[in-house]
DNA sequence: CGCGCGCTTGACCAGACTCAACTGTTGTGG
DNA sequence: CCACAACAGTTGAGTCTGGTCAAGCGCGCG
């Protein structure tokens, strides 16, 4: 089942919000690891919640080189961007096996008609990932290859933490070398490099595919970028006259 | 008054909708060139809606480096982002002197309650955001300066056309290397020698602020990425049971 | 058991950065 | 109305981060 705590952080649901919510999505397909859910060029009629494993959606540009957008975690919605597009803007893949719901646009829509409220909160959703992209780029390219991976890793701790998969700051790190190389914009010889570097001053360790943070205050203040958190329910967001019959949450 | 192509090319607007969008902003303000509309940090109670000038977004990063998000050209919409945290998120800053009106969010919330589809093209417009993004993260850090370069002058052609302002390729560009440099993630010396190869090459002329692009197929050949365009009006946005009063266009 | 993928390391190279100096233009105050 | 400050643009010299190419290693899986 999709894990709505995602929209619980915008706002208190109404149990009729909260049920609108849950009956977004079909009947759950599972994929296997390295699965293509979507490919770039598609046509498409609806999008996908996250409901398990590790996904990502990646482009390929004319040199070749595979940029990988973004890395999505449960609770998260693939490929809405492409509602505004008559082909699919991006490749998702699943990087683990995962389970996927997907949503085709007449429901979504509907959504707009019955639960403004809702689809209001799905609107911050969108502008909280376009806040996240804007803050990926004010890194990329920017800052070092250490600084990016010190966020990277950042970021995924504050977002696994809520899924619970994160103790004494150690977490399955599922990623190759070269997917967090395709995920900075750089090289995976460089990865290994800087990784390196990064083990040998005892800012993080790794054994197999289990990656722990050793020194969390240090990697933060490498970081040139903190993760950000949304406003909870804004007193604006709520009409007046109507759908004020929010205050029972779920 | 705001200039609505933006809405147009994603859907036809009924007269309603279209009022509804005019009637959305405040009495509109003027600045001059260089001035500060809004403020990282500021607490924030609406966005604004572009209607002349150029303006850009930035943010500073912990190490003094300013990047320049966007510029941002009439129709835009500036700093709807916000409306997901309590603080801006970037500072607003106009380039030339400028127009804007300003959105009270409570004024916003209730599009989505009156004017569900309306809200929904509110939507898209903030995804399609959110693909530029994606593509300008797709080159930042990843093509050459001059790849950069052409994709950013690419991008102000196609975006200034719509607004009657480019003739023969030749447009105003108000833009400093400098603002260009922190736009594209590259310094403002090396702006200056990937500038003169382009001239040296015969691509673009420059006199003053008046920029021409020579050759716009071999400019494009050079852009790793070419703008994007939304669809119009996919067949799912308007429901069936209700607010299908559209087919009447403006 | 062997193939292949992911990881690791080395040597060398280059695109972009830093620092610095100089020019041309604009605007402003004495 | 001139002098000067401030700023945008230009160019050079030297440096360095990260890319490229290449080879070797180890482990998991078929």
């Amino acid at each position: 089942m999709y894990p709505t705590f995602r929209y619980h952080a915008l706002a208190n649901l109404s149990a009729d919000e909260e049920s609108a919510l849950l009956s977004l999505g079909d009947r759950e397909a599972r994929w296997k690891a390295g699965e293509t859910i979507q490919r770039e060029g598609d046509t498409v009629h609806g999008f996908y919640l996250h409901v398990s494993g590790w996904i990502h959606s990646s482009l390929v540009m004319r040199s070749g080189a595979r940029l990988i957008q973004k890395v999505h975690l449960p609770g998260d919605m693939l490929g809405t961007p492409n509602m505004a597009l008559d082909r699919a803007a991006d490749t998702i893949t699943t990087i683990t096996s995962a389970v996927t719901s997907f949503v085709p646009f007449e429901r979504f829509r509907d959504l707009f008609y019955h639960q403004p409220r809702l689809a209001m909160l799905f609107t911050f959703a969108v502008q909280m990932e376009r806040l996240s992209l804007m803050d990926t780029l004010a890194v990329t390219g920017r800052a070092s290859a250490r600084e990016q991976l010190a966020r990277l890793f950042l970021d995924l701790h504050t977002r696994l933490t809520p899924l619970g998969v994160v103790s004494n700051d150690t977490f399955e790190l599922p990623l190759t070398q070269e997917m967090i190389g395709d995920l900075t914009g750089i090289t995976a010889v460089h990865v290994n490099r800087t990784l390196r570097v990064l083990r040998e001053e005892g800012l993080i360790e790794q054994k197999g595919h289990l990656f722990q943070i050793l020194d969390l205050e240090r990697l933060q203040a490498i970081a040139p970028i903190r993760p950000r958190t949304p406003r909870f329910e804004p007193d604006w967001l709520s009409s007046s006259r109507e759908g004020n019959s929010n205050a029972a949450a779920s």
